[in-house]
Order: structure tokens, then C-alpha cells, then sequence
DNA sequence: TCGTAGATTTAGACGTGTCTAAATTTCTTC
DNA sequence: GAAGAAATTTAGACACGTCTAAATCTACGA
């Protein structure tokens, strides 16, 4: 849609995903990114002269309408991508998102159109991350992260990030995709770790994973 | 493959494609890439100290062994996409050049060779373009030009190039395409045009279109 | 409230790839 | 063989996106 160069979508796809509600903050999208905090706000400068975002010094940005569609534009590229390569292409879960990653800047209006349609229009990426309409809206998912969960939680996976390749081939060599129900059996408060049993195995889970995997509270059987 | 830039890989695919056999000049690379011949001048600087070409000062370039490779690899790409792009998303052929030329760059090798396997490990592109091998050959193909074709010669298309879509899709309305037979019925030398009959037709051709269309003389039959 | 740690911005530099204008070399033609 | 035309290169500038080092601002604890 925009002319705007592959990094500046770079960014305006990094404060989407970074967005929480409130402002963005500079150090954050570095991290994001692997530049230095630097770079950053000299690229905010510019985002903010095309309206784009919204800066206020030293206080974090915040996307304008504007600058969401594309963020949202670039998003639903990439998901679209990652479903098209595992439905068609055979690739797993774990490969998606590098491919996604460099062919989602260089895809056309036409090409995005014609894997979705043939995807039959879909919501969900193979992570189960939404995918954004055309005209920006987002699907419903959920939103609480394994990391948070209690001891004896009975939990369903619907959502892990995918842009951590060994996680996700870890959870495939256990068993656990979307869908896959665990239940929690131990938390350590000071080392972060989480571990969860599923099926009749367990498996120990650092909390940076922990976050990446977003579960569904087990409806109660009556 | 290699860690070039994009404008690099570029530079060295519109030099395979300009060569004849010998030096390749600035003039026709800076026209193939649509940039000055200032331009030019300081990537080929570039290259040749990257050992991808060598150059002559004032006498044009020629790609050494590891730039022909480079550029193969590229052509490869580009033409399994177009493949791809038609087979697998019922593109027309004259639409898939402008997506192959944006995609060419980014996939990866996994990418080219799942493609490669779902299409049979072709050896020819929509446009009858012959594809590159993974080792850089090029399979056979023909090389005489309708615009050299005498009055009366008999002829079938073979290829024609993929990088005009608006004459692609006049051939498509005359239902000219692969394996088509034409018959040359006029050369007007001052012009340069070239008339041919097809079928029940007869289509004027410029000689810049002429010269993008590639035919084998239709063996004699006895 | 004051000082400092951490976050952010500024200053200045660099590499890539582009440009125009001017200088130089090669080619062509008489 | 010399002069002019055409091609090529050099010189110098600029936008983009990055960096490090230094300056500045914010927030938090004593």
C-alpha cells in the first residue's frame, strides 16, 4: 500500500507487536530489532515527520491510525505467508516464520489476495496467531500466557509466538500444538521455570518460553 | 548463497542477460537498470574488487566465474518463481515477471528447491525462458529472433521474453503462444515492423517486439 | 529534595547506492 | 590523421540507515 522503505516497515511492525496500550519505548524497539537505541530514535524522527507514529520526547511513541494499517498490512503478510508455506509448501511450524520474515516486505496486493482465497480467507496462522483483515481487524484470541498460570491449572494451547524456532520444535518433539491440553505442576518463583504435564510426560519450561505460549483456561465439565 | 546486496545481485543478473559472448558495456547495464552510466561505473568498481567481474577501463565488463554463478543463481530463481507463480496461483505469463522480480531475491534455499520438487525439477519458465540448473547450465534453447526471419519462413515460438507484458498480452489476444507456427508475410525495412499470419490473422509486430520473440524453423516435412 | 542510574537524544561519522556536471577516452568520419 | 561525437570515468553531493560517544532527561531511592 505505502511506499515506505522494508525498515521503516520493520519498525512499524515492531511497535505493533510491542504495543501494550500505552507508549512504545525507544530501548524496547532496539531490542526488537537488534539496532541500537540510537538508531531508533533517529528512525522516530522520521516515522513521526510522515505521521506514522507519534512521539513525544523521551516519553515513547505510539502509532497513529496511519501507522497501524500498515503495521497491520505488513502483519497480515506475514501470517498469510506462514500459513501458505505450511499448507502448501510443507513447511513446519518451526520454519515458517524465517521465510515469512524476508517474503513479507515483497509480496504484492495480487499475490496477498490470491493465497488467501486460496487459504479460504483464514484467521489463523499455524501458530494461532490472528491474522489481520484487510482492513486491519484483528481476529479474538487469547491473551493469557502460560507464565502467569497456577499450579494444578488445567490449560488448552492456542497460541505460540513463532519467532522462536527451538521452542517450537521442542513442544513438537513432546507433543503439545495447538489444541493440546496441559496442566501445570509446578511453579519455581525463583528461577522462572514452569513445568507442565501433558499426556504422561512432563516438560520444564523457562519463563521466556512460558511467555510465548498463550493457553485457554480448560472449560469446567459438568 | 552469497552475502551480496540486492542491487548487487542486480548488476550482475542484467550482465548475464546483456551478454553476447563478449564485454558487456556501462551504457547497456545503466539502461537495463534504469540508473546513469555514473552509476554504474561505481558498482562495477565494487564487483571487480569483489572479483565478480573484470573489468577494462573504458572496454566494459565480463563476469568472472564466481559473478556467473551468482547470476544463475538468481535467473534460477526468477524463473522457477514465474513457474510457480503460474502453475500453483494461476498467474497469466504476462503477469508474472513484475512479482518474480520482487520475489527473486528473498527466498531462500529451501524455498527454490520445495518449489523446484513440486514442479518436477522443470528446465523451462511460462515464457519458454530455460531455467538454470542448481550447478548454473542452462538448458538448450533457441536463439534466432523473429526480427531476423526472412518473408515466407515458417516458424514456431519457442520463447519470447518475459519483461514486456503488454506485447505478452497482445500474443495472448492473437492466440500466439508456445509452440504457436506463424508465417513471415511482409518485412518493412524503413520501419522495422515485421507482419506475420497466424491462423486466420495476420498481427504487425514492431522490431523492438520481434527481437523479444525467439523461433525454430518449422521442420520440413516430407 | 537531591543524587544518581538508566533511558533517551544529540553529535558526528561511515557505508551503500544514487545523482549531475565536468573531464577524459575511444570511436567515427572525412 | 585530426576533429567532433559518443561513451566512460571522475568529482562531489545527497538520502538512508547504521554506529559510538557524549550530553541530557526521567525516575527512584535515600
Amino acid at each position: 500500500m505505502k511506499d515506505l522503505s522494508q525498515t521503516m516497515q520493520d519498525y512499524l511492525k515492531a511497535i505493533a507487536t510491542l504495543d501494550r496500550g500505552g507508549e512504545v519505548s525507544t530501548t524496547d524497539i532496539a531490542a526488537a530489532l537488534k539496532v541500537s537505541p540510537a538508531s531508533v530514535t533517529s528512525m522516530i524522527k522520521r516515522l513521526a515527520s510522515m505521521k506514522l507514529i507519534q512521539h513525544k520526547a523521551y516519553r515513547g511513541v505510539v502509532l497513529t491510525h496511519a501507522g497501524r494499517k500498515v503495521a497491520m498490512e505488513i502483519i497480515r503478510h506475514h501470517r498469510l505467508i506462514e500459513l501458505y508455506l505450511a499448507e502448501a509448501l510443507g513447511y513446519t511450524w518451526d520454519q515458517v516464520h524465517a521465510e515469512a520474515e524476508n517474503l513479507e516486505h515483497h509480496i504484492s496486493e495480487d499475490f496477498e489476495d490470491r493465497i488467501a482465497k486460496i487459504l479460504g480467507d483464514p484467521k489463523y496462522d499455524p501458530h494461532g496467531d490472528p491474522i489481520p483483515t484487510k482492513d486491519g481487524h484483528l481476529p479474538p484470541t487469547v491473551h493469557d500466557r502460560l507464565c502467569d498460570a497456577d499450579v494444578d491449572d488445567v490449560l488448552i494451547v492456542r497460541r505460540v509466538n513463532d519467532d522462536d524456532a527451538e521452542l517450537l520444535r521442542t513442544l513438537t518433539e513432546h507433543g503439545i500444538g495447538l489444541a493440546t491440553t496441559v496442566r501445570v505442576v509446578e511453579r519455581d518463583e525463583t528461577s522462572g521455570h514452569i513445568t507442565i504435564r501433558v499426556r504422561r510426560t512432563t516438560v520444564r519450561l523457562q519463563h521466556s518460553s512460558a511467555s510465548r505460549i498463550f493457553v485457554e483456561r480448560q472449560a469446567v465439565v459438568s
